[in-house]
DNA sequence: GATAGTTTCAAACAAATGTTTTATTCATTT
DNA sequence: AAATGAATAAAACATTTGTTTGAAACTATC
């Protein structure tokens, strides 16, 4: 395997598991078996290191579990809700996805919780026509397809719940081991969101917002 | 404000929105206009002023909107169920919260997702009771009470959505800024997880897991 | 008011870390 | 085989950073 590709894959791990700043490019060269300037022949700084590694994850992410339910454009919403929930956890989660680097999910939610200025393309690239398909899916399981509103609020529900599954593994781990985020797992996850979802959004279309008398400040 | 506490309310900022690597005493000690001796003084070392903060945190927290809702055990388990996603929101995100130190959010954030070894004391003391009082409430809203499966499950979507409401704010102002946490939409959003997961909730308690067909992989 | 203990401060130290430099090795082309 | 350019390696450099030191300032007690 050629160098350049050794460096990204060990710091896609390392990059991971450590961050941005405590990651070192010493540890990252070692791990990649490599020395720390071929880090700045091949990617310049740090930094560039970085922006390659964070473009790549998402870009075989999503080349593997495409979000575009193309292939079932056919079947109803449910099912494609369904779907797109599976090829999420599937995405951030199993061996295949992100290219096959264990670390790279918790670089991923890293970017989610504190972005760095790399991320604001990928948002752009990925993550807006994603969130555009769920909401469309949403849409076909509402009366009313004009409330963005109340679909844009459910979308942050779903994806909500998924990332939690996906990155809290550290403390699911601990309040509820059975539910951590194995490979045998996923379909099992995957299928309890996407209930739980489905009456969420049921709920909420059936429900008239002002009907809920204000709650006290707790 | 005696220096302690000028440091501790400095370093919850700047650990916050710095992590715990990347965050220098430097800048805390300048931020707190205090001296970095100082640091070393009152807390050891830099890893014993991040435990101080970060215990202080959720004392501070669970102080202010303690999770055990004793003063509406008369109402139904909906009202229970509602008051505790509003106080997890207002726990988060309220200007109340978290000692009112607007960073301390991040600081909790991170914790979730990758702990520090610090964190395992606040998993039991705090985490592991609040997590346990969200199942019974569930499961007082289930037929069957005693499927602690389900009641799990659906506890960790709940703590998802509001942990994503909370702490994803910077992927949240980019696809959909009208929901974002502010203080004025508190309640709004925490209403909407209220529903959704009521809905969520039935949907699950409704449905026998086993007459899911298997999904073809993605 | 002197004294003992506590707190603050400026400076120094040692280790680490990102980057650069320079030389060497390797692969490809002429 | 020679030459050219790309890739790798070891060492050095300049900062940054956590920590320590020793003196000064402050506070409370006798």
């Amino acid at each position: 395997m050629p160098t350049k590709k050794r460096i990204m894959n060990a710091a896609g791990e390392i990059f991971g598991q450590d961050g941005f700043k405590a990651a070192t490019i010493r540890k990252i060269a070692t791990a990649a078996q490599a020395n720390v300037a071929a880090i700045n022949y091949h990617f310049r700084d740090k930094q560039g290191l970085y922006l390659a590694v964070l473009e790549d994850t998402f870009s075989k992410g999503f080349q593997r579990f495409p979000a575009d339910g193309e292939t079932d454009n056919d079947k109803g919403p449910e099912q494609r809700l369904r779907t797109f929930i599976h090829k999420m956890f599937y995405r951030f989660l199993s061996n295949e996805g992100w290219g096959g680097i264990s670390g790279r999910g918790k670089l991923i939610a890293r970017e989610f919780f504190e972005p760095t200025p790399a991320f604001e393309n990928i948002v752009e690239t990925y993550i807006t026509p994603h969130k555009q398909m769920l909401v469309s899916i949403i849409a076909e399981l509402s009366p009313d397809k004009a409330d963005k509103d109340k679909q844009l609020a459910c979308a942050i529900s779903i994806i909500g719940q998924c990332v939690y599954y996906a990155f809290a593994s550290p403390i699911i781990k601990r309040i509820a081991p059975a539910f951590m985020p194995t490979q045998q797992n996923l379909d099992r996850l995957a299928d309890h969101v996407f209930l739980f979802s489905l009456g969420g959004i049921q709920q909420i279309n059936n429900t008239d917002i002002t009907t809920i008398d204000i709650l006290e400040t707790p």
